[in-house]
DNA sequence: ATAAAAAGTTGACAAAATCCACTAAATGCA
DNA sequence: TGCATTTAGTGGATTTTGTCAACTTTTTAT
């Protein structure tokens, strides 16, 4: 089929264009001193508020030995918090700290400075073109959407 | 500016659901046996021709010291050829054997299996939709455009 | 002619990620 | 109720990835 296939090559063309555009390939979050997947399990935490482990392993699919480390290295630094779950005594119950919520508010001030200089030159027109095209791609694939 | 902090959020957004949605987080690319990083190199060696080392730096802003080792890699592999350049005694310019091509068209008759499993259920219209999309991403953050 | 820059290699590491086996608790089901 | 299966999390061992700096050789610029 015709545009199946051209929709193929463009998704595999936008992926190499953002890729790099994005710095994903070379994966020091830039300067911060944490890692892109640190970056993302502080904020899943943050827009969980209280949440398990297995929770941020479905949501971000990353292994779970992994993200018990990860974890634990956060507690170390003083940004996370865990305890015993009261419902299941399996599970450990994750959430920032105060200083985890401060820490994250920093990044994502730097992460957002970052970006910032990627569409300094943007006028207002292009930027809301550009969101516009964002939501469209993120509704049509997304999958959990129904 | 309004605009501008409603972009970033839609981006930094964007950012969030496309690394999970395309398995970005957790890199092993998918059952295959290349990581993106060498995924990414072999399809530029393809496209390119050839090229040297340098060429490749620049395009993925990756470490040159890192891809060096990758190359020597991919020529142990038998993926890649190395071979002295003559105008510039610095240089080694590298290729795809015909093994590499092939093994490269593996690999991307691989990763378009993979895309095409998330978008199977898209209805052309959604197709072209989002391939307009895209195709304005990539127009309004291209850098290298002028 | 000589200093600076560019291409690549290598060593030494550090950080990131995976695989596997294991414990303990919860769930399914027959 | 009892037993098998699944789920949540941990820790050991290892591999993969990526970084940094030092060094050689060649080219470029002034």
């Amino acid at each position: 089929m015709y545009s199946k296939n051209r929709t193929i090559d463009e998704i595999r063309k936008f992926n190499r264009f953002y890729t790099v555009n994005m710095g994903f390939l070379s994966s020091n979050y830039f300067g911060s001193d944490y890692s892109i997947a640190e970056t993302r399990i502080l904020f899943e935490i943050m827009t969980q508020g209280i949440c398990i482990q297995s929770d941020i392993v479905k949501l971000l699919h990353i292994d779970k030995s992994y993200l018990s480390r990860m974890i634990s290295r956060l507690c170390k630094k003083g940004l996370v918090e865990k305890r015993k779950s009261k419902h299941d005594k399996r599970a450990v119950e994750i959430m920032l700290t105060e200083t985890g919520k401060s820490e994250s508010e920093k990044l994502i001030a730097l992460t957002n400075r970052r970006i910032e200089s990627q569409i300094t030159e943007l006028s207002s027109d292009k930027c809301d073109k550009l969101c516009a095209a964002l939501c469209t791609v993120m509704t049509i694939l997304d999958k959990e959407k129904d």
